[in-house]
DNA sequence: TCATCGTAACTTGTCGCCAAGTTGTTGTGT
DNA sequence: ACACAACAACTTGGCGACAAGTTACGATGA
């Protein structure tokens, strides 16, 4: 049952892969691949509805799937000088920016902790959503801690850059502590802002940014990138 | 519908992550969130569903759903110098290697430039999984040109470490080049060999190993990590 | 002959009901 | 009083039939 849901996945995906089935192209319907591979309809449907959850086909009621135009490939560098939007802009891309949110956190050990921010104070968390060619891309937070900014409550619905915001506070050279890269799941939060289906991973990069004269934490980010788009050179020489 | 479905996945997600819900504990019934949410069962089965496919819970007919134990959190550093196996001895872990394959394969214009062969050239892959504390957790591919390792074919099978091998073979120093990170789905075959649920998304690391004197390619590695166990400090100054 | 409308055949989407497994309670026998 | 068996109530698993949408073909009218 799951081996065969799991195996009509695979042929598909290997169809995918080899360019026997490219984008706009009709997949055949639920009745016909039930019948190629003797299998009741619930487990094509099964194995067809988890290729549209990753974001691969898509589906018109009476009509069929259909294979989704693949999304446009990057490759991000490790580099910890260069902004997101430094880095777009020199591989050729057109971003653009869109502030989400402004808002003060709940008390987060971890988080106070980096900081380095008593229990008592505040910290703000600042998103932005990342689109690339008019396709939402990423989805930048930014964690800071008041004290050392004290007008980011009413700064921080209009921030697009942090970088920006930072040299206008003074601080002009920047480094990067504790990168660190992880696998997580969409939110229905994320889905919409990123639009895409619950199945496509993404890849969380966390971090510290730091003013590289006094070494102190100037913010957390916690990064989400489409896995779909993004692929992420970790050269060392790079 | 698709909004729902994702709403009582985050509504679980967020219990897990709060601790709400712990390893071993039983979840509502279909039928109990059905009521809850007021929607149709299919909905939460739905939900239920994916949930199991990421791994996070399972599903005993008759009896309910539970949660499932956390796999245990391991944090790669980025370094080319060591090796997987180095890496987690010096972490602690217990890690088991077995060989998982040795084929020849079919030419491929970008695996075979990669490793400076001729289209009628050998190029063999030398599979391998990796079990830490008796849990499958990676598999090591390995591609390596035949006229570079004439014997290949035959110690292939039996080889369960590269660079054990590359030493016998009078390579003694290495560095690594093009270190690309992406994040895939396993196959049927992967998912039998990591023990892992469909929805499980990979880490694919793709590098070359290269001879540190004569700076040739000596293989090029497909690394496939578990991502609920993974995560990968990316550091600069690991 | 060509255009339009209706219907049949196809497509994906959904739901109710039955199947299969587990557990708890009640009744009966020792 | 205790043990065992049967049945009801619960659980997840699966399937057939119907719902909703699309397209193609055939019939009718101009």
């Amino acid at each position: 049952m799951y081996n065969k849901e799991t195996q009509i996945i695979d042929e598909i995906m290997q169809l995918m892969v080899n360019k026997a089935l490219t984008s706009g192209q009709k997949l055949p319907s639920e009745n016909a691949l039930a019948k190629k591979h003797n299998v009741p309809r619930m487990t094509v449907r099964n194995a067809l509805t988890t290729l549209e959850e990753r974001g691969y086909i898509y589906s018109v009621q009476g009509k069929g799937r259909f294979v989704k135009e693949k999304s446009m490939q990057i490759e991000l560098h490790l580099t910890g000088k260069k902004s997101f939007t430094d880095k777009m802009e020199q591989l050729g891309y057109d971003l653009t920016t869109k502030n989400i949110c402004c808002e003060k956190i709940n008390y987060d050990e971890k988080m106070y902790r980096r900081l380095q921010a008593d229990k008592d104070d505040s910290v703000y968390k600042i998103g932005r959503l990342r689109w690339i060619d008019d396709e939402p891309m990423a989805i930048h937070y930014s964690f800071v801690h008041a004290a050392r900014f004290p007008s980011i409550a009413g700064d921080g619905p209009n921030i697009t850059s942090m970088f920006a915001y930072y040299r206008k506070q003074g601080y002009h050279d920047f480094t990067s502590q504790k990168n660190v890269l992880s696998v997580t799941f969409p939110t229905e939060y994320e889905q919409k802002l990123l639009s895409c289906k619950r199945m496509v991973p993404l890849i969380l990069v966390e971090s510290d940014c730091l003013d590289a004269d006094s070494k102190q934490v100037l913010e957390h980010t916690k990064i989400l990138y489409r896995s779909d788009t993004f692929k992420y050179d970790i050269s060392m020489d790079a």
